[in-house]
DNA sequence: TTGATTTTTTAACATTTGTAAAAGGAATCG
DNA sequence: CGATTCCTTTTACAAATGTTAAAAAATCAA
């Protein structure tokens, strides 16, 4: 099966194993947690979200990377990363509800837990452990986020380009640089020019 | 009385009209959030809080104009502004319990509410409408920051300054340029040159 | 494997942005 | 008011990054 939802008997331990460091959840919880979610199989290079649609996933990396891109005047852009153990979503259109100008593409054969946001946001209502715990996660991408801004204001291409291959090398094996470039904020050509300084 | 909280009677009305779109709390839950806040005057120039403390305060701008700023290499750079009507925090501090390498700073005499970061907290645990509320407020301005992130990754210096020319008028007349330079993340000449333009 | 396609690098040149220093303006304070 | 300080602009030059096109390298599919 490819390219396709599934309501498959699935393992979620990876999934509440990434949720425990934020805040632990009952089992009751978990159990209603796995209740909203399906497992998405992506093949790669195909889009798990595209273009235009409103953001009511929220999915969970099993297997696989994926990145978020959109196009300005043209050009493909990545904005962000996601490997195997983290959540990915397009945050501007989750909690807007409005559509997104981005896409969800997938790099490798992928494995996706996909949670349903709206079933999601009722749960909260219910269970405010599970209102906590993903306050906890996305507060924690805040931070992320926040970080990142500081790099892209004030610190040059070559700056960000080498704090990128400490922090995870993984990226370069495994991402396409074209990709990379954009990420960084640059052109492709830039980013060989870097990458031939030594 | 100037540089000083007070724990004289304060209009909190300001502060619960920016909540009320967020979400609606109770009377109770009010008079809960009034009890951990003081206000603070400080005098143009001051810091509201100084690089290296730990953020344990969430300011809301009742008066005036402050920014978030920090020293890379030496120079000044301005990460974020807040006026009249917003909350102002140290998130990556306020969020991780880490000291800030970050500072607030104010721009013209100011008045701020302050709300105990770990006494609002505790009260999530007492009124889960609390939590919903920053739950809610935090969502959006992560939304804002990776909006921001768009713009700092692939808009030029120009576009932004002319965006931001647009979006908040205010910006050009309240503010030193020095400070909107490093905010758009180029040097004051550069900005210099882009307005001198037409 | 071969051939086709995609990705990455290189080159040459244009444009943008940075740096340092100086000059002009504006605000501040006694 | 005048003097000082701070802010903004301007100038000249240097460095970084973008653009376009082509070559080289790597990957993919038959």
């Amino acid at each position: 099966m490819t390219d396709q939802s599934s309501h498959f008997p699935i393992d979620y331990s990876p999934l509440f194993d990434y949720f425990d460091p934020f805040h632990r959840i009952s089992q009751e919880a978990k159990e209603a947690i796995s209740a909203i979610c399906s497992l998405s199989k992506i093949p790669k290079n195909k889009d798990l979200q595209s273009i235009g649609h409103t953001c009511r996933t929220i999915y969970f990396v099993k297997k696989g990377i994926a990145r978020i891109y959109y196009y300005k005047d043209g050009t493909d852009i990545t904005e962000s990363f996601a490997f195997e153990n983290s959540l990915i979503a397009r945050v501007e259109s989750l909690f807007t509800g409005k559509p997104s100008r981005k896409g969800i593409q997938v790099l490798e054969d992928s494995d996706f837990i996909g949670i349903s946001s709206p079933l999601l946001f009722d749960l909260y209502d219910q269970f405010p452990d599970i209102e906590r715990l993903f306050r906890k996660i996305f507060e924690s991408a805040y931070v992320e986020t926040v970080n990142r801004i500081e790099s892209l204001q004030f610190h040059s291409a070559e700056e960000r380009y080498h704090a990128l291959t400490q922090e995870s090398p993984d990226f370069l094996k495994r991402i396409p640089l074209k990709y990379i470039a954009s990420y960084l904020g640059i052109t492709q050509v830039s980013l060989s020019r870097i990458r031939a300084q030594r």
